[in-house]
This record gives structure tokens, C-alpha cells and sequence, in this order.
DNA sequence: AATCATTTCCAAACCGCTTTGGATTGCACC
DNA sequence: GGTGCAATCCAAAGCGGTTTGGAAATGATT
């Protein structure tokens, strides 16, 4: 069933019954209801390809994952972020166009995604320092809004971002009040800009206080289990090792406290640990008392409003960059406790 | 840039472009070589929307995701399952569309796929026992294949799965072998179809032994960390506790040691664990030496295959239904070991 | 009753591509 | 030179909507 045929079936033009569809103020109240009601019956809903040629909108909005070829990790917290973007997709009637693509590639499928008219806009996942992306998107036209952020952009643009600086220097502040003084940091890649956040709130937060830095106890790596288990391993077999561990995903702290349990230690009476916690949702910290103590921000939240974000930039172009800073939560949990008497 | 300006900056008709762009013999070499190098110097693409329009194919595959209400768990393996389906479509030409959609509006929403032509066909996730989205989508006329099976549906369909009946039947075998004789079973959700084969298998052989089965040993729920870890800390509080479990999930499988370390028990020595490894990027079952004893299979290839399939019944519409099973393969990590003598 | 503003509807153009059904040209062949 | 055939190219008709620019009907006003 097409527009054509549930016109010719009420006996009306095309034009009208598109009107009374759209909520357009030129049709009577009396066909408006008898066109709806025909629709429903027919189960008529428009062609979304038809519509989108003849709007010049894609009603769609990109998510560009970039996976290089060597790692091949995905993103332990994508699947969340999507999950909360999806929602605000759904009441905005947006569909979500996902490619997983090969990060040399990207600015290609970036130039096609804007040509071919595919999506009216793209979310940015995973932001480096300097990220090259950014300027591309802006010379394209294509509206973005970055979850993160990026040191170094010279173009102004949108984003939400956690406030990851703030995060790991109160982590730190925390760990250094219970009078932990050998604190490792296992984050991520280095070139991830809240990877970069991060280490700074954390070394910022030991610079106040005059404790020196020792670079044995700074890792950064893929976010992954084994990484996270490997880093820790390595510092807790060094001759003056951690006593605090501060760690930048769930992910890598199962396999950090796999690293502690492995040397016969107990987290949060001999080693401490503090998380940051997106709230995956396969992956609670807790039910009642958290595991870990933690950072906590929702990741899932994010989607949500970077999706709003987007919307609403696309919806009024021109309009000068948004941006949002979460505050993440100190909670505390099982993990920590005051640092063991040498 | 589109077709029409193209053209007349080559001084050449739409249809001769069109024809020379999509590799038609109807276009002498020299021109199509004339047409592909203008094409590459302004960089044109056709426009996505309008071609789809006039072909009827949308070049989308669809990804519904049921969410439901109550739990708001996004399914932790999705996230590599989506990275394998997006390699193939990439290659292919075809386009992600992900949909996350509360339960009761997913037949809402297939239909709405249908009608407005946003995909051509779509892929299954998470099927249940008999589950009604079969029938709906074999209704509704839109092509899909099912990762995983459905036990009790009547209608054929293709589908691409593991053989968790005989994954978790040899997994159960192994661990009687070492001695185990009070075996626990943390399964997925019951309703889930490979949490019942895996059951089927478990219980097949503990009978094929003459086994008695506990009730109080079996739990099925959310494959969360939390999940597993409350299951296990119950087993293990019960006056006659497992030696060993076998767990649906390398997720669960992390709660389930940490229940096993709240009790100062060691995995692999005290209590063993043998997991279903998906293969999850982000949660590798160890680098070198697993740290599980596993069944194994990748999800990862499991996407790309089932992209794969469903592609190709796309093409060739009217075709037999396929269907792939996946023989996991049993790996020994570090998690087993012989029942310890009471 | 004539005039005019509103309300309600419609014909037709358009979005950018694909594809059908020729038209034209070039060439070999008798 | 006329015929037949293949090789090239093109005009125009869709695909299924939206939107512009009226036209017709209705009602209010004088």
C-alpha cells in the first residue's frame, strides 16, 4: 500500500492525504481522522526512501566506528552508548546507520556517508589527541557532536564529555587521604584524549601533594582483561610496588584484580583500587555495596544526550557548538581501604 | 555533484553515466574510462536515497535489539556479533541499520521496517524456545536469518548457530572424567534457546553416568557479572557445595570466580570452572595459557557468516532456507583440575 | 446579490537515480 | 548502394513521496 492507493481508496488526491498524515493545518479536522483512520487500517506508513529524496533529509544519523586493523578490539562500552542513543533516535524517528570500518577508511565513508546522503549527521566515537576527524567533518558539512572531546582541535565543534581530569585527580586525592603513597595509574592508549584527561587530573593530583611520579607505575593500554591483568602483574612484581591501583575501565580491573589474587593479596586490604565505572550494564559495579570503589558516570546517559545534542544541531544549522561536561561520582565501595603499614 | 550535472560536464546523458558507473556493457571502454575518472576527480557518489528509490533495494540490513523494560541489559557478545556482520557488509555494499526497541514494539517496528522499505532483510538476535518472531517475520515477508535457533518453531528458517548441546554435554563429560560429581550449571536466561540446549547437554550427561542432578545446583538468569556472582556465592554457601561449574558466559564466569575468592577458595585447585568462550575482543580468555577451560566458538565469525547467508538469500529470493551449526571447540585453560578428594 | 477572505482540496513539478524502448551511427557483407 | 547487425548513446517514464501554486467551495460582509 502506497500513497497513491490509499488516496485512490478514500477518494482523494495524493497531496491531501500527505498533508493529513504530515499534521498540516490545510485539511479539515473530519478527513484528517478519516485518512489516519485508513492508514491505520492499511498499516500504511510511508517509504522512507521516497520521503527522504523528496525531503532532502535522511532521517538517520551515523555512528562511525573506526577499528584498527591490528587490535581488532571493540569498544567494551560502545554497546551501551549505542543502547542509550537508540532510545533518543526512537522518539526523534531517527534510524541509526552503524559501520564498522577499517581506520584508514574513515574519511572516505565520512565523504560517501555525506554524498550518497545517507545520514543527516554523525556522532564521533573515541576522540584522540589532535583527532584529524574533526577538521574533516567540519570542511565536509556533515553535522557532528564528539562524545569526548579533543586536545588541540582549532575548530570549534560539539561534544559531551565526562570531566575526566576532575575524576582522577579526586581518585587520586582519595587514595592519598588513606595514606596510599606508591599509586599506579593503568590507563588507556595514550592517544585517547580521555586517556590523556586522566593521567593529567591524576599526576596534578600527586603534584600538589609533592609525591614524585615513578613511570613504572603508568601503563597504558587497550582496555581489555589481559592488558589489564598484564599491566598489574608487571607492578606488583616490581621491587617497591603499588599499593593503589587507579584503573580507567571496568574491563582492566577484573584483570587487575586477577593480577592481585594471583600474588595471594586481597583487594581493599592490601591493594586498593579505584575504577572508572561507565555503568555497563552487563557489567555492574555491584548490586547494594559497589565492588570497586569508583568514578562513576553513565555512559548509556551519554548516548542519550549526545543523540539529542546531534538532533538539535540538525535541526537548527548554523547554530553556534553545544557542549555538555559531566561531573562523575566518587563512590565508595569495597576496594579501598588505608594503605598497609610498610 | 549529482548524476544530472555530472553528465552534462562530460556532455553526455544521465543514462550513458548512470550505465557507465554501473559497469553496463552498453558503454563503449573509452567513455566509461572518461565517465570513472570525472567521477573520481569531483569525487561523486550516487545519492544512496534516490537509487534505492528506483532499484526497490535498500542495501540495509536491519539489527533489532528487544530491550527489555525490566533488566536494560544490552547483550554483552552484540558488540562483536556487530563487528563481524559489519566486515561483510562492508565488503558487500550494504548498510547497518540498528533499531533498539522495547519487546513489545519490536512486531510493531518489523512491520514498519517492511513498509517503509528501510531494509531488506534482517537478522534475529537472542531467539527464545518457540519464539513468535518467526512466524511474524516469515508473515510479513522480509527476509531474515536467526543467530541462533528457536526450538519449536513450525515455520522453516535459516539460522547459524553453535551446537551448545553438545558443547556443554562434552564440557560435563570432561569435568566427570577429573571426578567431579557435584557439578553446578550457571546458565543463561531459561527461556533463551542455547541456555535450554546447554541444559539438555549438561543434564544429558550427567544422566548418561547415572548422575542424580540438583536442582539447587542449577540457576539461569542475566549473564551479568553480578548475576553469576550471586548464583555462585549461593551454590557455594550450600552444605553440600559444587567442586565445579559450568558457566554460559565469560561475564558471568568473572562473578563466579570472585564468589569463589570471597571464600578463599582457589579457581582451578579448589573449585573448577569450565565457561563458553564467544571470544569477546574485549574479554580474551587469557593471551597464551587460557585462563578458562572452555568451549569455544567466535562470535565475531558468527556475525560475519550470518551477514553472509543472509545476503545471499537476499539475492537469490525463493531459496531453500540455510542454516550453519558451529561445533565449539573444548580448550583447557587453568580453571580445571581434579575433583579434590573429600 | 456581489465581493472578498477562508477553508479545503488538487494538479503538477520535483527530489536523483535506474531502466525501458528506441534512435543513431558505423561497419561488414552481398 | 542497400541491407543487416552490433555498438553506442539518449529521451522519457517510472520509483513514492513532498511541496508549490492555484482552483473550487464555503461563509462572512456589505
Amino acid at each position: 500500500m502506497n500513497l497513491k492507493q490509499l488516496a485512490q481508496h478514500l477518494g482523494l488526491s495524493p497531496t491531501t492525504v500527505s498533508r493529513a498524515l504530515g499534521g498540516y493545518p490545510e485539511v479539515s479536522e473530519a478527513t484528517r481522522e478519516r485518512v489516519l483512520q485508513a492508514a491505520r487500517r492499511f498499516s500504511y506508513s510511508p517509504n522512507a526512501r521516497a520521503s527522504q529524496l523528496a525531503t532532502g533529509r535522511a532521517m538517520a544519523i551515523g555512528h562511525v566506528i573506526p577499528v584498527s586493523t591490528r587490535h581488532e578490539i571493540v569498544n567494551p562500552v560502545f554497546a551501551d552508548f549505542i543502547a542509550g542513543a537508540g532510545e533518543t533516535y526512537l522518539k526523534a524517528g531517527y534510524e541509526m546507520l552503524l559501520s564498522i570500518v577499517a581506520d584508514d577508511d574513515v574519511p572516505r565513508i565520512y565523504r560517501e556517508l555525506k554524498s550518497r546522503g545517507s545520514v543527516d549527521g554523525i556522532i564521533l566515537h573515541g576522540p584522540r589527541a589532535k583527532d584529524g576527524r574533526i577538521a574533516l567533518l567540519a570542511e565536509i558539512g556533515l553535522p557532528f557532536v564528539v562524545h569526548g572531546r579533543a586536545t588541540g582541535a582549532d575548530t570549534p565543534y560539539s561534544w559531551l564529555d565526562v570531566n575526566n581530569t576532575r575524576a582522577f585527580a579526586r581518585a587520586t586525592e582519595f587514595l592519598l587521604d588513606l595514606g596510599h603513597r606508591r599509586i599506579a595509574l593503568v590507563n588507556g592508549l595514550e592517544f585517547m584524549d580521555f586517556a590523556i584527561r586522566r593521567r593529567d587530573g591524576f599526576l596534578s593530583a600527586l603534584a600538589a601533594r609533592g609525591i614524585a611520579t615513578d613511570p613504572a607505575l603508568m601503563a597504558s593500554d587497550e582496555m581489555t582483561e589481559t592488558r589489564g591483568h598484564a599491566a598489574a602483574s608487571a607492578m606488583l612484581a616490581h621491587r617497591e610496588p603499588p599499593t593503589a591501583f587507579l584503573v580507567s575501565s571496568m574491563i582492566s580491573a577484573v584483570g587487575v584484580r586477577r593480577a592481585i589474587e594471583d600474588r595471594g593479596l586481597k583487594m581493599g586490604r592490601d591493594v586498593s583500587v579505584i575504577i572508572h565505572d561507565d555503568e555497563l550494564s552487563y557489567m555492574k559495579n555491584g548490586e547494594d555495596v559497589p565492588i570497586f570503589t569508583a568514578t562513576r558516570s553513565s555512559v548509556r546517559e551519554a548516548g542519550r544526550q549526545v543523540a539529542e545534542m546531534l538532533i538539535a544541531q540538525i535541526d537548527a544549522p548554523g547554530s553556534a557548538p553545544q557542549s555538555r561536561l559531566f561531573e562523575a561520582e566518587l563512590i565508595i565501595g569495597r576496594s579501598t581501604g588505608p594503605a598497609p603499614r610498610p
